[in-house]
DNA sequence: ATAACATTACGTGTCGTAACGTAATTTATA
DNA sequence: TATAAATTACGTTACGACACGTAATGTTAT
């Protein structure tokens, strides 16, 4: 418990520029060979350096890797328009925007590593999972104040229906979830949680003007 | 292209005891130390045997896993009761059900190790999770015949809805999905998805006779 | 005095494979 | 039919390869 002493501690302090060149030397080598063929020592020599540099910034190869991404994702905005069905799309395409900044074959092994520290497991969550997922809350919160949704909508298992259906298609199909699937998804589970979905439809074709988009079912 | 004179090899036979051997000696492994610390050398100790033995039949770890959990997962079936909304909510919980026979720390760095070889990934979908996904698939193909559900559903799309959530909890969340959230979220999905809703909750409340059931909302 | 730095090296564990002699079964030959 | 040859699985043991995580050492910066 010192006080900000302990920020400015006694002996030759760290080289910043070594942080940056191994979470950039990391993500070049998630990029090339993904989490499995990862080695630290790889990620050392890109990074002109060596081993011990490493475990002295992090206990293990999972947390060099979570602060990796983290960089990578950076922040999540989240869009408030007031139209419900516009803003979900959009909040959907935040999660996915989020995931396409992760190289393939990194995120599932990673997880998987993770999953059995739940230590670990945390970070992964806090890091990764919880900003895009937090994004998408605040606008179904948005639109539940506003009446769109109905109150008794269930937020958590609203949440893991739109996200889980994005983390099942980056995780188990290789296949990109395409905008219209987005669409589609969001289309079908307003039905499902909305006050009143026509109108909530009406309203998205004003705001958008764009006379191509939400005409597939009427 | 031989004949079925490929079927008997000459000299010695495989001994099935040992396959049978390899594979519980695999699930044990897998319940008490997860995918992850299980080594090929405590599997062929307790199976009585060793390491080559396992190599003369699996060409890699994960396939010996892969043959391991597919034996104990065995066969899905799938209601077909007429009612739709009755047998989602079945054919759901046949997902979970598929599941919770997996050990936990399994399932997920088993795909995270399948993930990088296509072939191997193919043989993960095929021997692990098309089964239950074809069974609620037969079941969504038959509501759609019924009428109970709109003809322009898209199946893979609903499929992926509904299995993604499961999916989202085993992997994700440690909670387990409860049967209460079964039913909500098929509530919500088939409020977006179906003909006629109202009739459908009334004909589940008719098939089932459980008064306590579905009556959540309405 | 303290601690990060680069360098080097070590012990550990598991992998996948390769020997080797033995046992069991099919195929070819006497 | 009997016997030999070929073939393949079996257990045992051992090996090289690889990356891990850590330790030791001397140097440099606060």
């Amino acid at each position: 418990m010192q006080p900000s002493r302990a920020a400015t501690r006694a002996g030759r302090p760290r080289d910043s520029q070594i942080d940056v060149a191994l979470l950039d030397a990391t993500l070049a080598v998630l990029d090339e060979s993904g989490y499995g063929r990862l080695t630290l020592e790889e990620v050392a020599r890109r990074a002109g350096t060596t081993k011990p540099a490493i475990y002295r910034r992090w206990p293990t190869r999972q947390h060099l890797v979570l602060a990796a991404l983290a960089r990578r994702l950076g922040e999540v905005t989240v869009p408030d328009t007031g139209c419900t069905m516009c803003d979900l799309n959009e909040g959907i395409s935040v999660f996915v925007a989020a995931f396409r900044r992760m190289p393939p074959d990194v995120l599932g092994p990673l997880l998987a590593d993770c999953a059995t520290r739940d230590e670990l497991r945390a970070d992964f969550m806090t890091m990764l999972f919880d900003p895009p997922r937090a994004a998408v809350e605040r606008m179904l919160t948005s639109a539940i104040a506003r009446g769109d949704l109905r109150e008794d909508v269930e937020l958590d298992l609203t949440l893991d229906l739109l996200g889980s259906l994005v983390h099942y298609r980056v995780l188990f199909g290789h296949a990109p979830i395409s905008d219209a699937e987005i669409e589609r998804a969001v289309e079908t589970l307003l039905r499902g949680i909305a006050t009143d979905y026509p109108r909530l439809l009406e309203h998205s074709r004003e705001q958008s003007g764009d006379s191509a988009t939400h005409q597939l079912h009427t």
